[in-house]
RNA sequence: GGCGGCAUAGCCAAGUAGCUAAGGCGGCGGUCUGCAAAACCGCUAUUCAUGGGUGCAAGUCCCAUUGCCGCCUCCA
């Protein structure tokens, strides 16, 4: 059994065999013009699945994830704004990570900056220059597409099928519609930094080449991804890395699908997306992850507010398994039976099917709210765990003041709840005044907690 | 126009040739309960966009049609 995944390159599942004791990760970061969006965080817990995946199968791992801090764009509003390009970018790399730690992303283990490797991506670029890849055009210094023989191979694109739909930027000096910019010569009052030809800034695709490269080495095991960065992104980023090294630049490609908003993609460009900060500010984690997983990661996927409510409720259902089970004193234990973590591998080693591990970790749900009825507490015990390790595996959070519905507890009620009021209502439902029993029952609900009557104790739940 | 992908119940969504088509949400009926809620039990696709074809056997492979989506321009 081992895991197989789609790789973009062949366009087929294959198995991932690394190539070395350690295996290298490259996260295509972020370009940081603007906030991350709902789009984003779906990339970013894909790529934190696969890493706790592949950590849970025991192997080491280095990740990077770039952001790239300069560009067109950021320039543009930097301009609009009146306020320095670096700014900008350091306030929504702030809001990266504020969002990314919230949903329990794993971090990377560094996050280079593009305007912090410009020597590294000159390097890149005289090289391509030695090898006559590269060529000068008025202080633009581009990349000729025709030299590469192998472009298009990811993408699968024919040079003359790009040429014929002609959508890029026509600029006279290039030798080919289809060059990309490896440096870009600055205009009058923006930014640059300098090099061997003139003032200017990286191009958009080089820095990802040069700091893949730089920490990672010349080949590296993994490159994810959305899939709009396919064509032309991860296209230029081959072109340049190979053209460079002579070597293949990275073994598997992943790619995840898009995240549509009423039927269409989030975009920065268009204006047309749901900023992630606002999403977690209306949805626990949780629920956001849940959402994700429950489509494969290569499936387009759409974003509605109705879908989150279902999965609120679907979560909550989970969240109420675990904490009964822990009113009867059951606690983690890790002891996990061999099959469950066949089954479990057994869907995961089938390009990350995620939507199958939900089903048995619902299918576990289930069968724990059974033995809750029948009041077997082994086998409680035992579904508390499993349902555990298929969270934690998928990185959900599972500490119990951190959950959706928990409500701090003290001996005699709530901290959040006057104990006389949860008191007085145990007191008339005692003498069968359930009129005022019920009322109560009810004023609470309005402050956003739910009361639930048991055989033996009252349950005191917060509201979704 | 070129390239690629997808069409499974009211909604979301697994399934990549072979027992009765996972799972979630919602709905309906029942059990339990002072009531409510939760939970449990049962029901909710004789059928997988449409039309052909190849197999003993097809959501699952091939062809065509229709409809959506992505990329070809900055994008996860």
């Amino acid at each position: 059994m081992a895991l197989k995944l789609t790789n973009t390159l062949t366009g087929a599942k294959e198995e991932f065999i690394p190539q070395g004791d350690i295996v290298t990760m490259y996260i295509c970061g972020m370009t940081v013009q603007g906030p991350p969006h709902v789009g984003h965080m779906r990339a970013y817990v894909t790529s934190d699945v696969l890493i706790r995946y592949l950590k849970y199968l025991g192997y080491k791992l280095k990740v990077i994830q770039n952001f790239t801090d300069i560009d067109d764009k950021i320039i543009e509003r930097a301009v609009q704004e009146a306020r320095d390009y670096r700014i900008i970018a350091k306030e929504n790399i702030d809001e990266y990570f504020w969002v990314a730690d919230k949903m329990n992303i794993t971090r990377a283990d560094f996050y280079p900056l593009a305007t912090q490797h410009i020597q590294e991506i000159i390097e890149l670029i005289q090289k391509l220059f030695d090898k006559g890849f590269a060529y000068l055009a008025d202080g633009d210094v581009y990349f000729s597409v025709e030299k590469f023989k192998d472009y298009g191979k990811l993408s699968k694109k024919q040079l003359e099928d790009l040429v014929a739909g002609a959508r890029v930027e026509i600029r006279e000096h290039k030798k080919n519609p289809l060059d990309f910019a490896l440096w870009k010569a600055s205009k009058a009052g923006e930014p640059y930094f300098y090099s061997p030809w003139g003032q200017g800034r990286p191009g958009w695709h080089i820095e990802c080449s040069a700091m893949a490269m730089t920490y990672l080495g010349t080949t590296i095991d993994f490159h994810l991804g959305g899939e709009d960065l396919i064509f032309p992104h991860h296209e230029n980023e081959i072109a340049q890395s190979e053209a460079a090294t002579g070597r293949p630049f990275v073994r598997y490609w992943i790619h995840n699908a898009m995240l549509n908003l009423t039927g269409e993609k989030m975009s920065k460009s268009t204006k047309h997306f749901i900023t992630a900060k606002e999403l977690l500010e209306k949805y626990h984690p949780n629920v956001i992850r849940l959402y994700f997983l429950k489509s494969h990661y290569r499936s387009p996927q759409e974003f509605d507010f109705n879908l989150l409510e279902e999965n609120k409720n679907a979560y909550l259902r989970i969240e109420d398994f675990l904490s009964q089970a822990e009113d009867l004193g059951i606690s983690f234990r890790n002891n996990i039976r061999k099959d469950v973590h066949e089954t479990f591998q057994k869907a995961m080693n089938d390009d990350l099917n995620t939507p199958k591990v939900i089903a048995l970790l619902f299918e576990t749900i289930k069968d724990g709210f059974g033995a809750l009825n029948q009041k077997a507490l082994d086998v409680v015990s035992d579904k508390y765990n499993e349902a555990l390790f298929y969270l934690n595996s998928l990185g959900f959070i599972t500490e119990k003041q951190n959950r959706l519905s928990f409500v701090a507890t003290t001996s005699k009620g709530s901290v959040e709840i006057s104990e006389k009021i949860l008191e007085a209502r145990t007191l008339a439902r005692n003498k069968k005044e359930y009129e005022i029993a019920d009322l109560i029952r009810k004023g609470i609900e309005e402050m956003g907690y739910i009361l639930e009557d048991t055989e033996d104790k009252t349950r005191i739940k917060r509201k979704g």
